[in-house]
DNA sequence: GCAAACTCCAACCATGCAGTTGGAAAATCG
DNA sequence: CGATTTTCCAACTGCATGGTTGGAGTTTGC
């Protein structure tokens, strides 16, 4: 039977998406990844380094996706709240992203993973944002950066801050439907010209 | 020279919030706040029983804290740019709460610290914003909890994800006199009638 | 077909860390 | 003052965990 290392790759930045997003980067245990991989421990050290090499390689695939997702043209910058609700499915359906980037806020103080290629993503996005700005679609008011910071704020505090949303809106207002509608419409609200 | 079991209970509590704060519940070590107060170790475990009820009794010194100094009225819930403002500020000069809250909510995935307190407080806000909206000073097309949502969201995102703040709008966008207004903005349009 | 290079694993190691213990100094109570 | 209780601490323990090693099986290049 032959190699198949990609395999094995995948299986354990499988393992270590669930592992990370449960337990962030101090709480994760390598041998558990392993074991969840079915793979030999060993075997992270050699592709990844150490844990926090496992940490960067996980967040990169994931940024990656999400980046391929959830696109933010010219054209759909118009509209932000339906930028809201896109990104808001993407959210619900690939739980780990979320929580891993809050991990990685909370936890890393210096340069973020992937750091300048992000920047770079982002710089486009608020591009496009003032794009839609100069045509008259989106209010002029608050800046681009700002303004899409509100729309990720928006979208992003459902999944990160759960418990303190639970509080507010009681579990009936945990509606995953609810939640959407009541983004988009925030959103739209924010960016009104 | 008497005892103060207070103002070592005081010493050791001030200590943790740094360390919480900084490393979260996992990644903090108990050995660092005993040295970091100057007390042995030994007492931690006789007041707090252990490294849980630590993280535990730091969390709702510092919920009470924030509850008497931003407090949400329903006539103060009349303008909600101006609570989102007071909640800035109160953030800005208290940095730790927020981390220790979005630490709490990506750790524990059960019950949250004095869960029924806290909601029952967020319980009062979310009427004082309804009672706004049925005397027309913020807009009723979305939900009061939705709303006060919202107001947290925009806030909060600041300090939870600073690292994406700062490759969204740039260093310069860090500024702490902008994002106030920024925020104060947002939440204004988001909720105006 | 054989040697070098690579994949994989079980067992091992060192250390960092949460939690304990035994006892000394200080306060309290009679 | 003496007995008892409480505060405090230095030193210890046991274990979980990140990281390593030596070697056996597998593929590839010549």
């Amino acid at each position: 039977m032959p190699w198949d290392t990609e395999a094995t790759r995948r299986r354990l930045l499988d393992a270590a998406v669930e592992e990370f997003a449960e337990h962030g980067p101090a709480g994760a245990r390598v041998d558990r990844v392993a074991r969840s991989a079915g793979i030999n421990k060993e075997r992270i050290y050699q592709y990844f380094g150490d844990k926090e090499g496992l940490f960067r390689a996980v967040l990169e695939r994931e940024l990656q996706r999400l980046a391929a997702a959830v696109p933010l043209t010219a054209e759909q910058a118009g509209d932000l709240g339906d930028y809201a609700g896109r990104l808001f499915d993407h959210h619900t359906d690939h739980p780990h992203f979320l929580r891993l980037l809050h991990w990685e806020g909370l936890a890393s103080g210096g340069e973020a993973v992937a750091e300048a290629k992000r920047a770079a993503l982002q710089h486009d996005k608020v591009a496009a944002v003032a794009d839609a700005q100069r045509r008259g679609l989106v209010t002029a008011a608050i800046g681009a950066g700002q303004l899409l910071y509100g729309v990720m704020a928006l979208v992003d505090w459902w999944f990160v801050a759960p418990h303190v949303v639970r509080m507010t809106v009681g579990a009936e207002g945990m509606d995953r439907a609810t939640q959407r509608a009541a983004v988009v419409e925030l959103a739209r609200r924010m960016s009104a010209p």
